[in-house]
RNA sequence: GGCUUCAUAGCUCAGUUGGUAGAGCAGAGGACUGAAAAUCCUCGUGUCAGUGGUUCGAUUCCACUUGAAGCCA
């Protein structure tokens, strides 16, 4: 049987991803599944860029705005939530595409990684992260080289999260890192996914994000983080946002709002960076040239169907 | 106009008791399986402002020129 087709668009933020996939989607009958950690969240809007009903089209969007600040949301949980929605989308007799630039997210996807159905132990990170800061992080990696030391190969001294990671896994199910990633990738990818990722000359990229984030401010980002600090209490993920820890350290008076805004400015591009890295690993990756038409590049992926 | 100080990497500055130089930031590349807009790793050759002089050898000392800052008129 032939497995359906899943458009995955991506691309560093400020690409321009939003407006080739809505073109899209109203030129195919699609439906936009969205795969960004952030759009995820409720009243976070200016800062994440999540479009506009307007820019929408009447296009329905799946995972943007759904989730509270106050809670914690992972890559299982997202994996989960797309599954459902492209199945819907599918149901419908509809094309799911996946737009977004959270490269994790999207791998979960188009590799099919199952995770096991556990929670995270709040309690036991606090205490390892009581280890950390009384005897050291060292004491960990050792720790976790004891258990894994596979998984411990690739991973820095340095990089407590993904240290912890190995202990909390351990903890969690008594199997290792190493083990569960095997695992995690028995399971046949269920969906034809074609990825696209939209290529732009670096200055240009940049150019469009220093001015994106001058948008922002002026759209009121400021006056978004004051609301959501005074509407919500805790921020597990949701305040790693950026622009909205910049905006926060602005509001304790850390620094000036121009030091801010080149802040929020320059860790954006730095993000862009990052989001490259990730989106060249992948081979099938099919790279469009985001300086052209959008219609070329609609006609370049509808060829791509067939 | 006179005096003083400064001129070194894209930026801020170290430094070389004379043997052609190095930090931070920026930037670039990379990694990434439950926090991922997070987290982590690697990467430093530049007419040492210009021109002359002293010297085996000058970015370093001297003179002049140019530019900047400060002080005095």
């Amino acid at each position: 049987m032939q497995k359906n087709k899943v458009i995955v668009i991506c691309g560093p933020t400020a690409s321009g991803k939003t407006a080739l996939s809505i073109e899209l989607a109203k030129k195919i009958d699609g439906e936009i599944v969205s795969c960004d950690s952030m759009q995820i969240y409720k009243d976070m809007d200016i800062g994440t860029a999540k479009p506009t009903l307007e820019e929408m089209q009447g296009i329905k969007h799946y995972l943007i705005g759904y989730v509270s600040p106050e809670e914690r949301y992972s890559v299982a949980d997202y994996k989960k939530d797309a599954k459902t929605a492209i199945k819907e989308i599918i149901e419908k007799g509809k094309v799911p595409i996946v737009v977004g630039g959270t490269g994790l997210y999207i791998d979960s996807l188009i590799y099919e990684i199952e995770y096991q159905d556990i929670k995270l132990d709040e309690e036991y990170r606090r205490e390892l992260e009581k280890i950390v800061k009384e005897k050291g992080l060292e004491t960990l990696y050792e720790r976790a080289k004891e258990i894994d030391p596979k998984a411990i190969e690739k991973i820095s001294p340095n990089d407590q999260k993904r240290i912890l990671r190995i202990l909390e896994i351990y903890h969690a199910t008594g199997k290792t890192k190493t083990q569960q990633e095997i695992e995690s990738r028995k399971k046949e990818v269920e969906y034809d996914y074609k990825v696209y990722a939209l290529q732009w000359d670096r200055q240009k990229l940049y150019d469009r994000i220093n001015k994106r984030v001058d948008i922002m401010i002026e759209q009121g980002l400021i006056g978004e983080v004051r609301q959501i600090l005074n509407k919500y209490e805790k921020f597990p993920t949701a305040m790693q946002g950026l622009g909205y820890k910049e905006v926060v350290d602005y509001l304790d008076g850390k620094y000036t709002k121009e030091e801010m805004i080149e802040k929020i400015k320059m860790e954006t591009r730095r993000y862009a960076k990052r989001q490259l890295t990730w989106f060249r690993k992948n081979k099938q990756t099919i790279w469009l040239n985001a300086e052209d038409d959008i219609q070329n590049n609609i006609k370049i992926i509808l060829e791509g169907m067939n």
